[in-house]
RNA sequence: GGCCCCAUCGUCUAGUGGCCUAGGACACCACCCUCUCAAGGUGGAGACACGGGUUCGAAUCCCGUUGGGGCUGCCA
């Protein structure tokens, strides 16, 4: 555990308003670990009843793109983090980056460089000392296209860089480089637009991932250099990572919130366990409202240790939260995975009033949305099929399932069209057959329902209907007295 | 390599010197419930990385070791 330190946690501004941001950067889809980040700051402001900004950090213009953008914005707002100002653009802003770094390099506090890349990494070989050499510092260098302009690191000293989550930590400035403000383009870096924004935008506490830890003494000094406002408070989450305890990445694992979302995720539920990721209320409770994760978050309880991403846990509170919703609610958001394109039955057999009737019976067996569909295939598919080894093994092999088929296609004929009816008229069947109603009902099941598992039989025939399944039934007694050679 | 961060069941964690024969949750196993599968219920297995200190007493404080991670870019 860290020494969280006796700092004051004032960081607040001139009017007493906790301002905080979330600045992602528009590269790909948007991670996990961003939504985490950002709900986070949000809990915080909200809960401080301060101001949560929303930044687009696209200075690399190589590498940002407007659709990541929209990306990131829907997905927020799926998730129900709203910003009370921004979207901000660093594209838009790059005056005030231009201005100061020219107040940078009139202070001494920067200097133009022309240094290769070639040129730094041939003497950082030969010098067997890491990073830039200060080879430039006191050329006199005036900035201008081709030339970099650096920050002059002073050469003794510490930085201190004073976080809520880690305590005080304190870097040598000896171990820090001259580093790079403005490319030899002109385009700011990161670490310049960061201070600038968040001078500009009176930002009291930065609540990032401890990824930026290391570059966290740069923009202090960069900070101080520049002048004026008070520095802001640290607060550096732990990076959440995978299975093999390496931070998540979008290359190697599942990270993009967009894609849980189409999986059929409830914002709810990933609201819930993203804000546990690193973080939980005193009490150890786990399903939390937003109104109760807002009246309880602290930065002062975050965790400091990596937290691993577990997608089952995640599903877990799926869910919960699944089976915890209203029938008209659970059907309405399942409406859009059960009536779109990818959908395996035609689209003119779907019919919600029947998914309305069995849904009470998925909404305890699925995990996700997504998994909806397969319980509902026996309803819908058309032209309806049977698992062939289901029907092999329960149907075919088991010898007493022809005459359980031909009872049961008989009193079925005769019975209420009730799921009690066909219970009460399937339990005289097993007595007859001399087994438990569980053995009787396999071959039921697969002929009517095309598995051997799925929902609860005798509900599941009443909505799919007398003349349905008779006729499976019958189906199935045919196919039954086919010549096995032909499906062999 | 250098700098920085971290270290309680497989996982998320509770624990801030005695309440700890270390608690909860996910996952796992068994049993119960049961028309399949789930859900639910009950029970089980499962952790303080190691070594030194400090102290009457350490998972908790200090030091070291080991291990893991992050950063080390004219990315963020």
């Amino acid at each position: 555990m860290p020494d969280r330190g006796d700092f004051d946690r004032g960081g607040v501004t001139a009017a007493g308003t906790v301002r905080v941001r979330f600045a992602p950067s528009p590269t790909g889809y948007f991670h996990v670990g961003g939504a985490r980040t950002a709900l986070h700051n949000w809990l915080f402001a909200r809960r401080a009843g301060g101001q949560f900004i929303l930044r687009i950090e696209d200075t690399d213009r190589e590498r940002s793109h407007p659709d990541w953008t929209e990306g990131i914005l829907s997905a927020l707002e799926w998730l129900g983090i709203n910003w009370d100002e921004g979207p901000y653009l660093q594209s838009e802003r790059r005056g005030l980056y231009e201005d100061a770094a020219r107040r940078l390099y009139e202070s001494g506090h920067a200097y133009a460089c022309d240094c290769t890349r070639a040129a730094v990494d041939e003497r950082t070989r030969a010098n067997k000392t890491p990073g830039y050499d200060g080879c430039c510092r006191e050329r006199g260098l005036t900035p201008g296209p081709g030339r970099v302009l650096r920050f002059r690191v002073p050469d003794e000293g510490v930085t201190l860089v004073r976080d809520i989550v880690r305590g005080n930590v304190e870097f040598a400035n000896s171990t820090i480089e001259d580093f790079v403000l403005v490319k030899s383009n002109g385009d700011p870096l990161f670490v310049l637009a960061v201070v600038v924004d968040d001078m500009a935008m009176e930002i009291t506490h930065v609540i990032r991932a401890e990824e930026h830890l290391p570059t966290t003494p740069k923009a202090v000094m960069v900070w101080q250099a520049l002048g004026g406002a008070p520095l802001p408070v640290f607060a550096h989450l732990p990076v959440l990572v995978n299975e093999r305890r390496q931070k998540l990445s979008k290359r190697r694992d599942r990270v993009a919130v967009e894609d849980y979302r189409d999986q059929g995720y409830l914002p709810e539920a990933m609201r819930n366990y993203l804000a546990l990721l690193g973080w939980g209320p005193p009490d150890q409770r786990e399903f939390l409202t937003v109104e109760e994760m807002i009246g309880e978050f602290r930065l002062e309880d975050v965790n400091v240790s990596p937290a691993f991403f577990d997608e089952k846990r995640l599903a877990h509170f799926n869910g919960v939260y699944i089976r915890a919703l209203g029938v008209e609610d659970f059907v309405g958001r399942v409406r859009r995975f059960l009536a779109d394109t990818t959908v395996p039955w035609p689209a003119d057999s779907y019919d919600e009033g029947q998914v309305v009737r069995l849904a009470p019976l998925i909404q305890e067996r699925v995990a996700t949305l997504g998994e909806v569909v397969g319980y509902l295939e026996f309803l819908f598919d058309e032209p309806f099929v049977v698992d062939p080894p289901s029907f092999d093994k329960v149907v075919r092999r088991d010898g007493g399932a022809k005459g359980i088929l031909e009872e049961a296609g008989e009193l079925f004929g005769k019975d209420p069209w009730t799921a009690e009816a066909l219970r009460i008229s399937l339990t005289t069947i097993a007595g007859h057959a001399e087994r438990k109603l569980s053995k009787a009902q396999a071959p039921v099941r697969v002929a009517t329902m095309g598995s051997s598992v799925g929902l609860p039989l005798f509900e599941s025939l009443e909505v799919l209907g007398r003349e349905r399944t008779l006729s499976r039934i019958d189906g199935a007694l045919a196919e039954l007295l086919a010549p096995q050679a032909t499906d062999r």
